[in-house]
DNA sequence: ATCGTGCATGTTACCGATAACATTATTTAA
DNA sequence: TTAAATAATGTTATCGGTAACATGCACGAT
């Protein structure tokens, strides 16, 4: 690998004026510049990382940290992954997948930490490097989400529009800021239409909202759609309506939110909220790189706006 | 952060016996390796990994890649990754993940490489850093996977032993090797028993092997267990049949292969072949840096034993 | 007693970059 | 016209480690 040196020699100036190139272009004359670059170009400079890191007394390592279980999640973590992934390249920085255990082993430039509950506020709190949290919360971290509340606001008008008369709230039995967005786009959209709010909660498990389908399957006339919190939710409603004989989506509709991979496997397919998961993973790394490298104590939030993905459980047309 | 020196002087010693300390216990006194111990102790000396890597002239980082389009794939891999990154941060190694496309941007030691097809071939022989494949090939590169021809034996010989008269196999429409294995677990259980085979195959979509067995429904008498190549597959064949009115498990059973979420998701859950993916990822870390740390050519292949995941498609007892 | 041998430890130079300071060359103000 | 300010480039020291070489000391053979 060609370095600094080599570059210097063949350009005929010192080493640091190839950094200053680098760094600090302005002051440095067109001229020579037109030089080493040309010679950066020859060589095929690239910098050495670790050398950098040492100068810096930084180490180029992000940590991810997923507070959830992850083993036994969605493939949304993945996807989001290979956002944050994605971004951290590009910039010569590389990614550390940790998990609360071995948060602390080995240092870091910086993090990006999702699937925070209340109970995490402390610790985090305490961390002393650039930090970016995925999922929105009201602790005054920076963050980066979809804009939930429009995101239920959206889908739930869909179901209107199409003819369903009875809306029903099936959301996720947690405390979570970003489950509060997701009912209060609901609940907008019902209060500008004059509707009455139907909620209920579960734990974010199929085959509890399946079960609950089920058990009141007598109290939903058709011309029902279930607006749920989640796919995963969605799933089980999906299944709960077609034992109980219900016709999806002619007499019943149902809605998702998420839109990765579940939304998919299910049959029919589910229309769901769609985020962007990959943009927003790449958002974070953008959005903690920047604090890092410009030395900002923060940098504020990000809201993406999601979009709907038509899958198989809603209409089409107007009934 | 505290340094060598800092431990030296604590010591009363110089660095390069701490140094030495850490990489060559062998030559220093054991009295003064206590007295060093104990310095690093109290100061809570962690090594500076840029430091060392600039000096090793290394980079310290492991690019993971996923040849398969990543985007819409199972949560196969994320598990993967976790176990890949649980052994890379042991030993202060950090993960990167990278795509086809920006494989050689960066520098790294080494790579864990997956999706690999037979066209891959010619690149990845190519490449002139340590390499560990994820997943059984035949071009002598060292790879980590499951036993995958047990698995399918296992799993059809559960099949015959809970009284499934005709064992159908639906594979995957692909030359690949773990395709090849997994069927001739399927074929020498047959064998044994002397049992005619049945294969059939498609892409890895669960909507072909549905509709395969919706199209075939009347060929299918009861008491047939369809051993599917993958979950995706046996998650179709599961719709086929209860969109026939085939009653599994007692009339109809189905397998999968795998293990990961899609198996929990379906409904009932699909008795599975599990492999050990998180075990696996830690096997190719750690193989890995064996070969990076002690700059072996090559180290061997690993093959984990599967294990049966049981869910609700094959029925309890004998009928 | 003397010398060579081997072992335990210390010194120096270097990896590739950058900040801080030093040295020029050039411009500006008095 | 000349000193002082400014801009452009070079030199040196440094980050935290490690290899290679240098030193000093104890021991056994002669």
């Amino acid at each position: 690998m060609a370095t600094l040196n080599d570059v210097a020699k063949l350009a005929n100036v010192s080493k640091m004026t190839v950094s200053r190139v680098i760094n600090h272009p302005d002051k440095v004359t067109d001229d020579l510049k037109q030089l080493v670059y040309q010679a950066m170009r020859e060589v095929d400079y690239h910098p050495n990382v670790a050398a950098k890191a040492l100068v810096n007394n930084s180490t180029r390592i992000i940590k991810f940290c997923v507070l959830e279980d992850i083993d036994t999640t969605e493939p949304y973590y993945m996807n989001l992954m290979i956002g944050i992934a994605r971004s951290l390249d590009a910039q010569q920085y590389s990614l550390q997948l940790v998990t609360r255990r071995n948060f602390d082993i080995g240092n870091c430039d910086g993090y990006v930490i999702t699937g925070m509950r209340k109970k995490d506020f402390d610790w985090i709190g305490e961390l002393k490097k650039p930090l970016v949290i995925f999922g929105e919360n009201r602790f005054g971290f920076d963050y980066v989400d979809t804009n939930n509340k429009a995101g239920t606001f959206m889908i739930s008008n869909l179901a209107l529009q199409r003819g369903y008369k009875r809306l029903i709230f099936i959301g996720m039995d947690s405390r979570e800021s970003f489950e509060y967005s997701r009912e209060a786009g609901y609940l907008q959209l019902l209060q500008e239409n004059q509707m009455l709010a139907e909620i209920h909660r579960f734990d974010n498990h199929s085959h509890l909202s399946q079960q609950f389908v089920i058990d009141n399957w007598d109290k939903f006339e058709p011309n029902t759609c279930f607006i749920c919190a989640s796919d995963r939710l969605a799933l089980g409603a999906e299944r709960g309506i077609e034992s109980c004989g219900g016709l999806i989506p002619k007499d019943y509709g149902v809605t998702g939110f998420d839109g990765v991979f579940l939304n998919q496997v299910a049959f029919p397919q589910i229309t769901t909220v769609k985020q962007a998961i990959v943009e927003m993973g790449m958002a974070c790394g953008d959005k903690l790189l920047d604090k890092i490298v410009n030395h900002l104590d923060t940098s504020g939030s990000l809201m993406f706006e999601p979009k709907i993905s038509v899958g198989g459980t809603i209409r089409d047309d107007v009934k």
